[in-house]
RNA sequence: GCGCCCGUAGCUCAGCCGGAUAGAGCAACGGAUUUCUAAUCCGUAGGUCGGAGGUUCGAAUCCUCCCGGGCGCGCCA
């Protein structure tokens, strides 16, 4: 489905071709209402190179302009501007459009592309935890969105299920393990061996060592260290379905670390080969002399000790997911940390000439009040499934409060749905390089920017319906007569126009801000315009506005992997 | 030392491939409720966009330098 502003960029590119001139300039939506609903500021554009001024060049763009099918006559303003203001019965008639289109008028994407998505990716033997959480809803957002817009996509959980930290949870497996808190909680008593061994192996080097026989063990395929590996990978993966149950979260391929374990050495092997890496004082790595950013910064693929690390897997990985899955796209949704890593792999898997498109979606960290890195009081990562539960109990609280008649199974099912999307909520209406300051009171507040006023417009839509006793009635023509019916129904033409932008600079955020501003407009609609009350046939074609305005806040929340309640 | 990210209202944040008088929300203040869920709406007030230069008809946005905060930089992942 076109929308008005692909429609405008194509007469604005024929008019510029009319009066020959070259395509320039932009069209966007208007900076202020004032200046109606879009703008171009072709005209500055070309008259920088001043053989006519932007204002005489604007109005001869303008007399070659054929938009009075849904536009009032386009105006220049300002230093050069030319503004558009939609007719009316243009609005309403592209409305009708999004409401019997079936992606609610959002285009697919031109070329598909199948994409693999590396996201969440938590490490065995250790809980989620906060720091999981915006790696996690902002790849499954991503996905979601990829996916509606037509692309094929692979959700990959990249578990970290090998390395180093096992021959210290093996060592404290046979040495420190507590059968009966096993038993208890599997993955507590993991962690806390591990962490035990931790401390003993940076105090004592012959645990050190020991440990590192434990896991030139369990790499030698050791039959008993393979057991306990399993066992460990076992548990940790009860703890990881639970949270991603409660996330609504799910992965078409799991591979982990463990996974490339035996393609390491051939990695290796193929860039010594081919001259891409060399050794080094022992070890095997990759330069980057001529990339003045990476020059200093070489990259070990191969240790001293004949050991691989994370960037060989790494690249293990990128030739999977290209060869074996025949991806066109990687998106790696990965803390800002590691952007150095990943631009390390990006340029050496360009010079073995892969042809995908990698790209590193990084994000800031969630501090706590302090503005430190959040922790609990102890100092311990917060697992993230104490504080899902966290926010459902609070969310709880809040329904008991608001609406104590509710039966209970009812009041389960909406405190989750509240609390776990105020928690994913606050993380997406955010930019992804913003830290930012985790707050009960702000994500679950009934104000404002939040999940909850967003799910309450939703709920208002449906009390209306309930009430109603009738879905949404058939028509041809909406009349609207009231500024906030124009408003609203404008802002919902508006929503295939923001949903590819996403995925310009993978900001789900633009999202969830039209979201915001689609539920402010009901709201302000809901205050003016009576529905039920209102004669025929004001009456249905406001019936036919929430029920459009409902879909597209449920679609538009569930692309950001949201839910909503039909009460609260 | 080198590199990356961030600095916008009292607070939390949008806006950043250059565009018109820099926007929201929270908190503050003033209004609206015989209701379709007030978990709401309407209004007022609030700014040297960290600082200084530069490019441009035009800079929060691009370039340089500086200040402040965070994070990374051969054998952890």
């Amino acid at each position: 489905m076109e929308t008005f502003q692909s429609i405008l960029a194509k007469k604005l590119s024929s008019a510029l071709a009319n009066a020959g001139l070259p395509d320039a300039g932009e069209l966007t939506t208007a900076t202020d209402p004032r200046f109606g609903d879009y703008q171009t500021n072709a005209a500055l554009v070309l008259g920088k190179q001043p053989t006519e001024n932007p204002r005489a060049l604007a109005k001869k763009i303008v007399a070659h302009l054929r938009v009075d099918d849904f536009c009032e006559t386009p105006v220049v303003a300002g230093a050069g501007f030319i503004n558009f203001k939609l007719r009316p019965d243009a609005i309403a008639k592209k409305t009708i459009e999004v409401l019997r289109h079936a992606g609610l008028g959002v285009a697919k994407a031109k070329p598909k592309q199948r994409i693999v998505i590396d996201f969440g990716s938590p490490n065995v033997a250790k809980p989620m935890h906060v720091g999981h959480i915006r790696s996690t809803v902002l790849g499954d957002a991503l996905a979601r969105i990829a996916q509606f817009l037509g692309h094929e996509v692979i959700r990959d959980n990249h578990i970290g299920d090998w390395g180093m930290q096992f021959g210290m949870v093996i060592y404290g497996w046979k040495n420190l393990l507590d059968q009966r808190a096993l038993q208890r909680n599997p993955l507590a008593e993991i962690v806390r061996v591990y962490k035990e061994t931790n401390e003993r192996a940076t105090r004592d080097p012959q645990v050190r060592e020991a440990c590192r026989q434990e896991l030139v063990k369990l790499q030698a395929g050791d039959k008993k260290n393979i057991d306990i590996w399993n066992e460990c990978v076992a548990f940790s993966m009860q703890d990881f379905q639970h949270v991603f149950e409660m996330l609504d979260v799910h992965y078409d391929v799991q591979c982990g670390e463990s996974f490339y374990h035996d393609r390491l050495p051939g990695v290796v092997e193929r860039l010594l080969k081919s001259g891409i890496a060399e050794i080094s004082e022992a070890a095997v790595v990759v330069f980057f002399r001529d990339n003045p950013e990476l020059a200093d910064k070489p990259c070990i693929i191969r240790k001293r000790d004949g050991g691989f690390n994370y960037a060989t897997t790494d690249l293990a990985t990128v030739d999977y997911r290209v060869k074996e899955l025949k991806a066109d796209a990687i998106w790696y949704v990965v803390g800002a940390p590691q952007t150095l890593h990943l631009k390390q792999i990006f340029e050496i898997a360009r010079r073995e000439s892969y042809a995908a498109d990698l790209r590193h979606i990084a994000f800031g960290s969630v501090l706590g009040e302090d503005r430190k890195l959040m922790k609990t009081r102890s100092g311990e990562n917060v697992p993230l499934r104490d504080l899902l539960e966290e926010a459902c109990n609070r969310a709880r609280k809040i329904v008991d409060e608001k609406n104590p008649h509710l039966g209970e199974d009812e009041k389960i099912d909406i405190a989750q749905k509240i609390g776990v999307g105020a928690v994913k909520y606050t993380d997406l209406s955010q930019y992804r390089m913003t830290d930012y300051i985790f707050s009960w009171e702000k994500m679950l507040s009934l104000h404002g920017n939040t999940a909850p006023y967003l799910q309450n417009a939703y709920v208002r839509i449906r009390s209306i319906f309930r009430k109603a006793g009738e879905p949404a009635p058939k028509i041809d023509k909406l009349i609207l007569s009231d500024p906030a019916e124009t408003n609203i129904a404008k802002r919902l033409c508006q929503f295939a126009e923001i949903v590819p932008q996403i995925l310009n600079d993978f900001r789900p955020n633009i999202l969830a801000n039209y979201l915001f501003e689609l539920a402010n407009s009901f709201h302000t609609f809901y205050e003016a315009c009576p529905v039920l009350k209102s004669e025929e046939p004001a009456r249905s074609s406001r019936l036919v506005l929430c029920d459009l305005t409902g879909r597209v806040l449920q679609c538009g929340l569930d692309l950001l992997g949201i839910k909503v309640p039909e009460k609260m």
